[in-house]
RNA sequence: AGAGGGGUGUCCGAGUGGUUUAAGGAGCACGCUUGGAAAGCGUGUGUAGGUCUCAAGCUUACCGAGGGUUCGAAUCCCUUCCCCUCUACCA
C-alpha cells in the first residue's frame, strides 16, 4: 500500500505512476486521498480535543473525591457525562473517516520503477536478454501431455479422480523428478546464501493482506470452510508474513530465506486454449526466494536474484530469456518484475517459469516491517522470486530433451533422479 | 475435546476502579569515577497518529485482539486468539 506522506509530497509522481499502471482517473483519485486525509486529520484532532477535556476533568474528579469533596466531585460528574455522547460520536466520525481512506489508498497498485517499459499487454514487455539456441525437433516430436501419458509419469485422470481438474498425480518417474527438482532448486538457494523455511500453507486474513493478495486476489485462493483460512497461492505469503508487525535489527538485514511448498491457485476463469497440461495447474510445487532489504540495496538484490533463477535455468541447459515487464502486465504489487520464459520446443511457445519483484514499501506498509537507522525507524524494502516453479520447467524438459533413447534428465539433476533417462 | 491457570515495555516482574504520569529489577546507551576495567553513582531508554518550518514541547491511542460498563479501566463484564497444567484422544 503506497503511504499517505508519500503521495502528498509526491503527488505529480504518484499520477504518473499510477497512469503507467493504466489506473484510469489517477489524479482524481489523488486528490480524492488527499481531501480525505485532510478531513481524516481534522476529525481526528476534535475528538482528541474532546478527549483532552474529558481526561482532564476525569483526573480532577479523582483528586476532589479523595480530599472528600464529594458534592463537587458529583457537580463536575454530571458535567463531564454529558461529553461522553459527544466524544463518541467524534470518535466514530473519525475512525469511518480513516477507514475510508484505507478503503481508497488499499484498491491503488504500486508504483512502477522509472526503467518500466510503457505498454498494457504482454506485447509490450521488453526483451532483456536471450540465453540458449532454441532446439530443433523431428517431425515426430510431441507436446508433454502426450509424453507423460506415453511413460505413464504423470496422470491427469487419477487427479480427476480423487480431486479434480488442474491436479495431476506424480507417479514413479515422474515423483522422483518432482523430488529431485525440489531438492536441487532448494540446494542451489542455499548454495548462494539464503536460509531454510518451511512454514504452514494455510494462511489466515492478516497474512494475505500483508502480502497484497487481499483484497485484490480473494477469489484466486481456495479458503477453508470451518476456519476461514486460505491455502496459500505461494510461498511468499507465509515467508514474508514471517516479518509483519517486525521491527527488525539493522544489522539483521539483508534476510534472504527460501522455502518450497505446494501452491494453489483457483485461476476461476482462466481455462482456455493455452493451458493444457502442465501449463497451468490449481496445486502445483515452487521454491520460492524472499529478500528482505535496507532500500538503497534493494534493486541490487533484484539483480543478484535474476542472476540467481538464471544460474539454475542454464546448469538446466534450458533456452530461456529474461522479460522487463510493462506497466500493463506487472502485478499489482510490484514496481519492476522480470519474468523469466523458457522455449518449450514441442508446443512452440515461450512459458513463464519464475517471476522476480521488486516490491519496495509497498508489501512492508501494510506488514508494518520496519527497520532504524539512525534511531528513525523506516520500512524495509521485500522482493520475491520463483526459484523455480515446477511444472513448465517439467514441461520444457521433456518436450526440448524427448529422443529416440526417451526423455534425458539435464546432467545436474542426475545425482538427484539416480536415472538418466526416463524411457 | 473437557476442567483449571495465565498473556503487562527489549527481558523478568509488581499492579483487583482515581498522583499508574505502568512500581521494582535486569539489559542497553551516555556521563561521572578509574592507569584501564569492574563495582558504584547519575541520566536516558517503546510504537503509531496529531500539532509544529525543523527540533523541543504539547497532545491522543496502545498492558494478546475486539467490544462494553464508568466522569475515570492494565484492573470489572462480554466475545475471541494464543500459551501452560491435568484429563481424554491421537500420527
Amino acid at each position: 500500500m503506497l503511504t499517505i506522506p508519500f503521495i502528498r509530497t509526491n503527488t505529480e509522481l504518484t499520477i504518473a505512476g499510477l497512469t503507467k499502471k493504466h489506473v484510469a482517473n489517477a489524479a482524481e483519485i489523488v486528490g480524492q486521498l488527499i481531501a480525505m486525509d485532510d478531513k481524516r486529520k481534522s476529525l481526528l484532532q476534535q475528538a482528541e480535543q474532546a478527549l483532552e477535556k474529558s481526561n482532564a476533568a476525569a483526573k480532577e474528579i479523582g483528586a476532589l473525591m479523595q480530599s472528600g469533596q464529594k458534592d463537587l466531585a458529583e457537580g463536575k460528574r454530571a458535567e463531564t457525562a454529558a461529553l461522553k455522547g459527544d466524544i463518541k460520536v467524534m470518535e466514530e466520525a473519525a475512525r469511518v473517516a480513516e477507514k475510508e481512506l484505507t478503503d481508497l489508498l488499499v484498491t491503488l497498485p504500486n508504483l512502477p520503477h522509472s526503467s518500466v517499459p510503457e505498454g498494457k499487454v504482454a506485447e509490450d514487455n521488453e526483451v532483456v536478454l536471450n540465453w540458449g539456441t532454441i532446439p530443433t525437433l523431428t517431425e515426430s516430436a510431441k507436446p508433454h501431455w502426450d509424453l507423460i501419458k506415453d511413460y505413464d509419469i504423470i496422470d491427469f485422470d487419477l487427479g480427476n479422480k480423487i480431486t479434480g481438474a488442474g491436479f495431476p498425480v506424480y507417479k514413479g518417474k515422474g515423483a522422483r523428478l518432482q523430488r529431485a527438482l525440489i531438492n536441487f532448486f532448494l540446494d542451489e538457494a542455499i548454495k548462494a546464501g539464503y536460509y531454510e523455511i518451511q512454514p504452514p500453507i494455510l494462511i489466515n486474513e492478516d497474512s494475505g493482506f500483508g502480502t497484497g493478495q487481499l483484497p485484490d486476489k480473494e477469489g484466486q485462493m481456495y479458503v477453508t470452510q470451518a476456519e476461514g483460512l486460505y491455502l496459500i497461492p505461494t510461498a511468499e505469503v507465509p515467508i514474508t508474513n514471517l516479518y509483519r508487525d517486525v521491527i527488525v535489527n539493522e544489522k539483521e538485514l539483508p534476510i534472504k530465506n527460501v522455502g518450497h511448498t505446494p501452491c494453489f491457485r483457483r485461476e476461476a476463469g482462466s481455462w482456455g486454449a493455452h493451458v493444457r497440461g502442465l501449463n497451468r495447474l490449481h496445486q502445483f510445487d515452487k521454491i520460492e526466494i524472499v529478500q528482505i532489504q535496507k532500500p538503497e540495496n534493494s534493486y541490487a538484490a533484484l539483480e543478484e536474484m535474476s542472476l540467481h533463477v538464471q544460474s539454475i535455468l542454464q546448469k538446466l541447459e534450458l533456452p530461456y530469456r529474461v522479460l522487463r515487464l510493462c506497466g500493463g502486465d506487472m502485478g499489482f504489487t510490484s514496481a519492476l518484475t522480470y519474468d523469466m520464459e523458457v522455449w518449450s520446443a514441442a508446443q512452440g511457445r515461450w512459458l513463464e517459469v519464475s517471476s522476480v519483484s521488486n516490491f519496495e514499501t509497498y508489501q512492508a506498509n501494510r506488514l508494518k516491517l520496519r527497520t532504524k537507522i539512525d534511531g528513525k525507524s523506516i520500512l524495509c524494502h521485500t522482493l520475491n522470486g520463483s526459484a523455480l516453479a515446477l511444472p513448465r520447467i517439467v514441461a520444457a524438459i521433456l518436450e526440448n530433451n524427448q529422443g529416440p533413447d526417451g526423455i534425458k534428465i539435464p546432467e545436474v539433476l542426475v545425482p538427484y533422479t539416480g536415472y538418466t533417462h526416463i524411457n
